[in-house]
DNA sequence: GCGGGAGATCTGGTCGGACCAATATGGCCC
DNA sequence: GGGCCATATTGGTCCGACCAGATCTCCCGC
């Protein structure tokens, strides 16, 4: 069971690469040399390079001789969005936004694929998914933990490998867990919420990727619309 | 201007990269040592780690002690895809279609956002590349060049960050330039393209996000359809 | 014949130090 | 101030070495 240990180059990357994206680097600042940085973490030059390496495939840095830049966030990896969300100090709450956005059109995508190239069996899952939604009294961790299992749903039965590859970097599992299952709960929209959750699961059920892939862009829209309001207040 | 040289760790990596989406090892399987490695492409065992760093953090393999594997492609960085379909040889079609069919589904998402919230300006480019589209008397390649630049005007204006990264990853310029040009020209579905197309303004005018949405991804359908008929014969 | 265990071997992780070439830097001269 | 050159700095690569965990091998007992 024992896992192998994590290597000192991994965690110095990782530690890097949240400095770099707490901002702590400004964008096309260079980075502290390699001698710099093996003196500060107490670790051979070697080491630092495997993890600038990382930190270089992973797009947040350039390196180059004379010196390692912050690359700009947009050039970046996919990859790097979880890490972003994962900081432990409260993140953009404008990248929060954006990522939900993206995730909404993201899983609207996988619906529609999905809806259309269902199995029988996923299908009755998903519509089973569904109807547990749709039950007044359910707990908010559930209720996310419905939402979740849901969208994976979605991405395996759309048997697309691109879409695949693009859920493992969003942030399926939002770091709001309770309060995303919460808005879809008990908000005054509660009404608007059941209406396009029998909306998906007609569309699901007669397999219209069209309506499925609108009815869960506003699901989602409704939760990320609450949230930003709240997050306003 | 002269670019720094490329470093041989990074083309010993792109070297590996290649031969394992290449399927030249099985997904599992062990890769060479480190020691191997090394003394095959003539070069220090550390300059190959670096390379090792890089295919880990690409996601295409993991290290361990004991040795280094293969790893399932689902489990990769989005970052592969460009590389595999950027293969010499004719990278698998299914993957080629999977991705289209992505893309389709990413640029109706785009084109959503793209048309809730463009600035005038942006809007008054889109609108007039759609324009430019339509001309009957169009080259197959610059036909091309304009659905190019219509997608990054869609991600452009869409405002969101996730997208753009998502944008990195997915082939914007896919290697069948010329093909999907041809086809969007004159194919005997350009009646249905250009139908398209008008709803598409249309939207893009009235700021119609979920009809520009679907309208984009009907265009990028027909398309789909049409490589995926001329690759099954 | 076969499962299991002990030891040899292999593998990645890290270290120390070294040289080269490209880049950055600072001071000098005009 | 602007251009120029010597120099310090930085990344790229190499050599060789040791450790600890993983793997393999082979022999033993059942």
């Amino acid at each position: 069971m024992s896992s192998t240990p994590i290597p000192q180059e991994s965690s110095i990357a990782a530690t890097l690469r949240d400095d770099i994206l707490r901002g702590q680097y400004r964008c096309g600042e260079r980075l502290p040399s390699e001698r710099d940085l093996a003196q500060r973490f107490g670790v051979h030059r070697s080491t630092v390079r495997e993890a600038f390496k990382r930190l270089e495939q992973l797009g947040v840095a350039t390196i180059q001789r004379g010196g390692a830049r912050v690359a700009p966030l947009e050039e970046a990896s996919l990859d790097v969005l979880g890490h972003l969300l994962a900081l432990d100090d409260a993140p953009d709450p404008e990248i929060v936004d954006q990522a939900l956005e993206a995730l909404s059109g993201f899983r609207a995508m996988a619906a529609r694929l999905a809806t259309e190239r269902a199995s029988e069996a996923q299908r009755a899952r998903m519509v089973a998914i569904l109807e547990a939604m749709m039950a007044p009294d359910l707990d908010a961790r559930d209720r996310f933990e419905l939402v979740t299992e849901l969208g994976e749903c979605f991405v395996a039965a759309s048997d697309n490998i691109v879409l695949r590859l693009i859920a493992r970097g969003l942030p399926a599992r939002a770091p709001d867990t309770h309060r995303a299952g919460r808005f879809l709960a008990d908000t005054p929209r509660r009404e608007a919420v059941d209406t396009q959750l029998r909306r998906l699961r007609t569309a699901i059920q007669q397999a219209d990727g069209a309506i499925a892939a609108e009815a869960v862009y506003r699901l989602s829209g409704i939760v990320r619309q609450q949230l930003r309001e709240e997050a306003r207040s």
